[in-house]
DNA sequence: AACTATTTATAAGA
DNA sequence: TTCTTATAAATAGTT
């Protein structure tokens, strides 16, 4: 669109293929945006460069969401992709999924844009992604920090038993201690002479 | 673009967003398929206008197709994010439920009981209250674990040091218990057998 | 929907 | 890749 009409046809230099896809492609994932911001649009876009690398949009939500409900919009034309036995879980975990994808391009947005180009609604989205995120750790950490107490506890139950256990063994070879030299010193000399004195007799 | 900058925020008046809406989402559509021609790029484009009107773009085969193609596509993406054991993956689950659970019938009852009355500087108070409150018992909770899990190590190494010392003793006990024996097995019967070649060579 | 004054996107070049 | 710039294309406000 400048210094040059184009014709609407593959671009056979792969250079300027290349060149090209990059450039559009901003293009469109900008005007992607423009849209859906200026008109409260949901947008869900996904490229497949020549060589298969994907690049993905999705303006509320995540893909996943977008995806499904594009699924429900268009039902009576398309089948359900996802048709496994544990629905519920699968839902559960593509959710959990969404919502380390989100925090992704959250951080995305944070560290690689910064924040100043992002909208009061984006910044809102963010913070509620946040405070979920955060919630997931704590979840985790108390997971974490509960099954080490229980480990520990398990480990001062064997621990103790191995203990009495032991203890128990102490006075067993006590007795036998004070009681068993006796017995044993006397038979074994016995039996050997009596080898070999049956030997010799 | 044109006859006045605009900015990058929804559009109130409805009249203009919906026109914009039609003239941007034809521009959209067309980028799209512009790119996709000149560059041989794959691309589907799902747009839901604000009342949930889909339109959407898929410009090789269909967007069934170009879904499944990108969930094996993400799910390469994801699967190095999350590769999770089903099991803790349920146990996440069902923690989170919980307090999401939890928090639903805190904030039931905190607003139940008529916040409508309150001015926005006394919710703002209550809000900083509420961090407050909720940081607090936060640290008391974690204080308590970690006291337990010190608590709980010490025992442990306390307790492996008795064991310890058990077994030594054992060990030491076995070692007059069992080398005594062999002491005395030996000389005795090559002190009888000597006496008894002597005896009879 | 059609018209334009402007803004925006971008092809080619550096 | 990134910047520059001339020009094509998109589109906001108007009719």
């Amino acid at each position: 669109m400048a210094r040059g009409k184009v014709q609407l046809r593959r671009i056979e230099n792969p250079v300027h293929r290349q060149v090209t896809f990059c450039k559009r492609r901003a293009g469109l994932l900008k005007k992607a945006k423009e849209l859906s911001v200026l008109c409260d649009a949901e947008i869900g876009l996904i490229i497949f460069s020549t060589h298969g690398k994907l690049y993905e949009l999705a303006t509320k939500g995540t893909m996943q969401g977008m995806i499904e409900k594009y699924m429900k919009s268009s039902q009576e034309v398309h089948a359900q992709v996802e048709p496994k036995p544990p629905q519920e879980t699968q839902e559960e975990i593509s959710m959990l999924k969404q919502e380390v994808h989100l925090l992704q391009k959250g951080l995305r947005y944070m560290f690689g844009e910064g924040v100043g180009n992002m909208t009061l609604d984006e910044l809102h989205a963010l913070e509620r992604h946040l405070e979920i995120w955060i919630y997931h750790i704590r979840s985790a950490k108390m997971q974490i920090m509960f099954q080490e107490i229980q480990l520990l506890r398990n480990k001062e139950g064997v621990l103790k038993a191995a203990n009495e256990f032991l203890q128990e063994k102490i006075i067993e070879q006590n007795e036998i201690f004070d009681i068993g030299p006796i017995i044993e010193r006397v038979p074994y000399p016995l039996t050997i002479q009596n080898d070999i004195f049956q030997i010799f007799s």
